[in-house]
Order: C-alpha cells, then structure tokens, then sequence
DNA sequence: CTGAAAGCGCTTACAG
DNA sequence: CTGAAAGCGCTTACAG
C-alpha cells in the first residue's frame, strides 16, 4: 500500500494532475463543480500534496531556520535563547511559517547549514568571520545576523552592548569597588582579546569604565575568567575567582545564566552576598528578579531582538531588497546583588553614593 | 547568476551527474582522484547538494518535527516544554538531526501535519481523538505520542499522572484542608468531565483520593476552575477562586506553571503565604524551588520524558515494528507551600501529622 | 475551464 | 570505476 500521490487522485477523479493541483492551491483556476469534487475524493483517499515535492517546485519550504552556537539540549538550558525564541515564534505564528532548530551537525555549523531545507536563516551568536555567511551567500539563502558584526549589506539585530556594559562597570565602581573580577564569555577564539561582535562591545565598555577609575585588565587588581556561557561556567569561574589568595570584592559577569551560576555557587559556599561579594550580570533574564539576592544586572530586550530578526528575515524573503541595521537599547537595572564593599562600609560609613542615572527596580 | 547544481559541476568536472552525486555520498564508489577532483570544482563553485531535492529521491528529510499544542511564543514560556525540548534535543544532537518546531497552522493542528517536511512527529499533549492521528496514519508518517491517550499500536509516552495526582491531593488533605480548589487546565473540550489522556488522569487521582475524605468535585468545599495552563491562567484562576465568598484553605493546581501563577498572584493581593492560603502545583519545574514559598508539587521527569519520546520516534524511523509504551514514574516533592490550615493550627495545634509516603526536599 | 508536458535538482538501479 | 536514464511528486507556463 503505497503513499498516494497526486496521480492517484488525478486518475480517481478522472481529472489531470493540474485540476488537482489547482483544486489546493488555486480553485479559482476550477469550476466550483470540479473543485469541491477533486477534493472530496482527496479527502475519501487521504491525499495531501506532499510538502517536499511541493517545495521542491515552488523553491519555498515554508520553514524559517535559527542557526545555534550551541546543541538543541544546551540552548534550550539557557533562558536567553528560550526568551529570543519566543520573539521569533510570535513572527513564525503570525506568517503560517515553522521553525527549524538548527544546531551544528556533527559539531560544524558549516556542515549544518547546507543540509537544513529553510527559506532563510537566522543566525544567532556565531562568530561570523569564518564560512558561514560565504556559504549562505553562494547558496542565496537569505539570512540575518544577529549578535554579531554583520557587514553593510547584511540584515541585522544587536543590541547597545558598550554602553550596557560601560553602565554596569561605572556602577559597580561608583559603589566603590577596587577589586574586581570580569567573566567572560568564553568564545573560539584563544583569548578575550580576541573578542568580535557582542563580546568585543561588552568587554570595550567594561575596560572603558575600568580606564575611567584607573583600572584595567593589566592591573593585579582585575581579574578575567572566561568560561562557556551556562550556569556551569558560571559556577566554574567562581571557583577558580575564589581560589585566588587575592579575592576580588565584585564580580561582573558577561551573562546572567554566568552571573546566576556563579551567585548560586558563592551562597552554597557561604559567602554572605552581597556583603562579601557583588554580583552583576548581563541580559536581565527573568530569573535575574527571582534570584536572591535580586541580580543588578543590564537589560536587553531579547525578546524584541528576536521579533525584530524574524521580521527582517520574512522581509528579505519577501522582497530582496532593504538592508536594516538594528541597535537595540540596553538599561541597567539596579537590584540587590552589587553594594558597597564591606571594608569601604567600615571604614567610610558617611560616603554619598554616586548619582548613577539608572533606573530602579525592585 | 543562479544557483549552481549537479549539472553545472558534472559539466565543469568533466564528468556525470551520478559522479558528483557518489563524490558526495559515497565517494567509495569513485577512484580517488576522480572523487577529489569533483569536490575541488564543486568547493570553487560553492555547490552543495540541494537539500529538497535529494529528500525529494531519499524521502527523508532529516528533520524530527516537534508537533505542538499551542503557538511557538507560548510554548517556550512553559518552562515544562522547554524542559523537554531539552531531552528531544539531546538525540536529535546524537543522531545528527534538526528539530522542527510545527504549531498549529493557522490554528489548526491539522492543516499544520502535512505541511511540515518531517520525518516523523512527536505529538506533545494533543487531545488526539480527532483526526490527527488518522492524518499522519494515512500519509504514513511515523510519530509517537506523549501525554495522551495512545492506542495499543502507537508508541507512546506516559507519566504516572493519576498517582501523582493522587499523592498530592492526599497531602494535602492531609494536613487537615477541607476547602479546596482545582484548578484545571483548559481542554478544548467542554468540561473537565470530557478530559482524556494526562488530564483525565490526574483528574480521577484528584477524585479517588477527595473521595477517601469523604469529599468530591460535587461537594460545596471543592471548587473546579479552569485555567488555560499558563502563568496567566494561575493569575485568572486565582482571582475566579479568591472572589468566592467561600475561600479554599489550599489549591491545588493541575500544572506548576498554573500554580506559580496563582502564587504570584495571591502573593501580590497580600495573602500571606503558606498560612493563609496553601498552593501545590504538578511537574516541578526549576522554578518550583526558587520561588517563595517554594511549591510543594509533583515531580515527574520531563527531560527524559523527551529523550524517550525522541528516541522511540528514531527507533520507528529505523525499523518499522517495535511499539513500546511508556510510563514514568512521578514523586511528590514537600516543599513550603502547603501546611496545615491556618484555623486548625488554632484549634488542634498539638494534632500530629499524617505520616506520608514521600520525599522531602528544601 | 481543463490538460499535456516540461521542469525543479537530486539519487539510484542498471548497464557497461 | 563511470555514465545514461528513469523517477521522486509536485507546479506552472502554455495551448486549447
């Protein structure tokens, strides 16, 4: 019993295969007689066109693409990529389209990128220099960047890291802390100093806000930790923070999910937060508000970013022209995990607080 | 400029279409050199095989579909579907497959199945008496389904809902409650007496185990209300129950994300917590345990749920016999969200308390 | 309003 | 080891 096909229809209905095809996609092109009547037997035998055969005429798949960094399993840990896709979701739902995750194949997102049957891709997080946007290219499928450095003639969504970064670090400084430790993000690349995109803006704006009190990267009272974005890593830089016989008094961190990996790990191992240590973190994730205590961290609209992405993707499948850059705001968001330091509040009890313009939540 | 094909390659390489084919696929077919020389040209010229077209002759698609309830946004602010969506990940990582989020089309379930290039479905908590199952029969699609009712001759996944459900109400009523309301998710169906699959199930645990106090859904202190199973559906049901003249002592909540809801909620209308009012949920999500009170609930494994689900549908992709039926076992999880009534703390404070089956955890 | 035919870009027996 | 040819199941000018 084999799968029927349009022939089967055409010959039962005793019609060609181009009145069955009109009866789904176009009836208009039909008597309303021959229409309903091509359907009914479709209906009777279960006929439904294919969607490959289907796609493979017609050159659309109906099928946007997300292009991870990560495995499926992984992204899906991490509230950041949950809250992007649901900003694409509401796009997908609202254009009749599905959503293909597509995670690297074999550990290569170039292998990947070929073997996925999309009309388009959005691509999320991908240090971008290397083949990926080539091969899109010479393959014309359209595709958006999205955190990351996109050249002129390629859509794209970021987000104002420098600046959510510069904010946070002059904050935490302003609460007078000296002694800092930053988590970063761990990229390919062999050093942050290879930083590109996203990271190269966030660590910019740390490293400014840091020159501004005379701070930097080079001095013995700034550390830099790297470790993969993931509650782990978080919980693995803390670690290795701690260790040091020279503890830092504030930690900043490149994510949330490190900021909350590392908060968590610090109350396991009794370090009394935000007195001993603070804590900031980066994207403002739902749990940002639940965690106690609250994360002071900076708000990105990652939902946003992602509805913004899918509708520039649906605009250069539709049209191919019209290259937009967005560059989406960010806001840092006071709560309770960054406060003076302990030694600072002995020594100097009356010091005024620095008049950050910041908005305050609880 | 179009796209460059086989053709084009088998022409610049000099050789066949069924050459460049074999350079990709099985290059064993082909003397070294003739392989290597094809894969030269076709990297000059940016080709990769088309990947419609070769589903269109291999009728595979290598892509998992994911079938859902509910629009993309929704889904991925259930942090229950993501969970398992972190399980389906993990073997579509291991096998090298993508995952294809399909939501209702327009919102029908139905006209969303064959329009999706899948290889097979996973059909998560569809009420799948209607013609779904049929459909995906017909086109000869393999799928599997999970919290739902399955017939003898589909592979499935199940959770142990009535014990579960019946555990915790038993808890409950335990600690001394004799006002209680449900709150249901909302089913398309009519009323919560039309449930099937995990919904009838943890229904008829909820009933047993009222039913051995001597209570029922018919009884004046038990209250049913009907939520859509989302944060905002705890919130609405909260608010249905609480304008009662008569309070409940406890809620019970079908889902957790019903019952964080609902405990937000309340929490906000300053009913103070767990005293006042108690509040168990089912699934225990992550949140369950970062939230204040922390909610006393049903655990039942969800990631795994999701691998097995995936992985039964690779098994009937591979061979097309072997229908196996799970059901996973569930746990009450004791947190703090319900404790004996406020009154009868007053009026019994030295009553001892039942001693229950179940796993205590902060 | 309807149908015969070409074509989408591959894969895969089959023959050599 | 290599190639000519059929076929996958549709859609879409084109002709009538």
């Amino acid at each position: 019993m084999r799968k029927v096909t349009i022939n089967d229809i055409a010959k039962a209905a005793g019609v060609s295969k181009t009145a069955v095809s009109f009866a789904f996609n176009d009836p208009s092109q039909l008597a309303q007689a021959t229409a309903s009547h091509i359907r009914e037997v479709a209906e009777q035998m279960g006929y439904t066109p294919d969607p490959v055969a289907r796609s493979m005429t017609t050159k659309r798949t109906n099928a946007l693409g997300l292009l991870l960094p990560q495995d499926i399993a992984k992204v899906m840990e991490n509230p950041f990529y949950t809250e992007f896709m649901r900003g694409v979701g509401k796009v997908c739902g609202q254009v009749g389209r599905t959503l293909m995750l597509v995670p690297p194949l074999w550990g290569s997102t170039l292998e990947a990128i070929p073997h996925a049957a999309v009309d388009g891709f959005i691509v999320l997080g991908l240090e971008i220099d290397r083949g990926e946007v080539q091969l899109m290219r010479q393959r014309r499928i359209p595709f958006v960047i999205v955190d990351s450095e996109a050249l002129d003639d390629m859509p794209s969504v970021n987000v104002d890291d420098y600046s959510g970064a510069h904010a946070i670090m002059t904050h935490v400084l302003s609460k007078g802390h000296r002694h800092v430790a930053v988590i970063g993000i761990e990229s390919g690349k062999t050093g942050f100093d290879q930083y590109t995109g996203t990271l190269a803006a966030r660590l910019a704006g740390y490293r400014e806000a840091l020159a501004a009190h005379h701070l930097s990267f080079d001095h013995r009272n700034v550390q830099f930790v790297e470790a993969p974005s993931s509650w782990e890593g978080g919980q693995m830089a803390f670690e290795r923070i701690w260790s040091r016989e020279c503890r830092p008094t504030a930690i900043v961190a490149m994510s949330d999910i490190l900021a909350i990996g590392a908060l968590e790990t610090a109350k396991a191992q009794q370090v009394s937060l935000p007195e001993e240590l603070s804590i900031a973190g980066f994207d403002d994730l739902p749990e940002a508000r639940h965690i106690r205590p609250a994360l002071t961290t900076v708000r990105q609209p990652t939902e946003e970013k992602g509805r913004i992405a899918a509708e520039l993707l649906m605009a250069s499948l539709e049209n191919h022209q019209a290259v937009a850059h967005y560059v989406l705001p960010t806001e840092v968001i006071i709560r309770k995990s960054v406060v003076r330091p302990y030694q600072d509040r002995i020594e100097q009890p009356k010091q005024t607080l620095h008049n950050q313009k910041v908005k305050i939540t609880r």
